[in-house]
DNA sequence: CATTTGCAATTACAGGCGTAATCTAAATAT
DNA sequence: ATATTTAGATTACGCCTGTAATTGCAAATG
């Protein structure tokens, strides 16, 4: 068990749309997901009931329906996911993965000027 | 279906003891992995035998036992992890990854120096 | 040869996941 | 008041995973 409570990469799709929204209806979800996927309605209120239980979104009454919230922030959703990844595959360093990338020559123009700027911002702060 | 092969996690610790060294025999991994897990020499020959039915890694007789090696290499493996990753929670850039982990103040003095040296090399190169 | 032994192959089994269909209770319409 | 619609809750089901135990077979040994 790498993960206490983990999201299953399904149930991360129906976080993403709450996060860019909240609170929002099951109905609200299943409009937001009708362009990206072609899950049934009843899949995703499956995937909403599951996150209740695993404590990671609530749900507030609202007349007949409920209104659906994370409780989990997408920052430390993130954060965890990616610390995962880094222990796993890079020592726990940022600077391997962005190694990797460059020696893959994966790294787009964008992302160089970006991390140069980063960089220099950084280094200026300390 | 995210990929269309997956390695669980299980496996991918497998994965990493044949791609520390190869080929080995089953006794030999499940020697490598009496360390870090507690596996059962069973579980060990459960997963061996997951991989080569996934076609990632081959067995090669060797008298009475197999000699086991990885096919799909680590390079492969770890870049198809991270770019899954950094599509999933970065729009598939790196450089919004170190700012995340800028901004959580989660990089370490070592990756700020081995980041700056690798973007001026970078930047010089180009 | 017959038997033990060392490995691999097969089988097991519960829980999670993707993907729903169906049931039920409440609200609304007739 | 009853019928219908609507939304959530319950149930389903096959596949994957973690974690092995058991079986089968080939080689070594008595």
């Amino acid at each position: 068990m790498v993960n206490a409570m983990a999201i299953s990469d399904a149930e991360s799709v129906v976080m993403d749309v709450l996060w860019r929204k909240a609170p929002q209806s099951a109905e609200d979800v299943v409009a937001a997901l009708a362009a990206s996927t072609d899950w049934q309605e009843a899949t995703i209120k499956t995937l909403l009931n599951r996150l209740l239980k695993k404590g990671v979104v609530s749900a507030e009454r609202d007349g007949k329906r409920y209104l659906y919230r994370p409780l989990l922030k997408r920052a430390e959703y993130v954060h965890s996911e990616s610390k995962t990844l880094l222990d796993r595959l890079f020592d726990g360093r940022v600077a391997p993965l962005v190694a990797h990338f460059s020696e893959q020559r994966k790294l787009s123009k964008k992302d160089l000027a970006e991390l140069k700027k980063l960089i220099e911002e950084l280094d200026h702060d300390a």
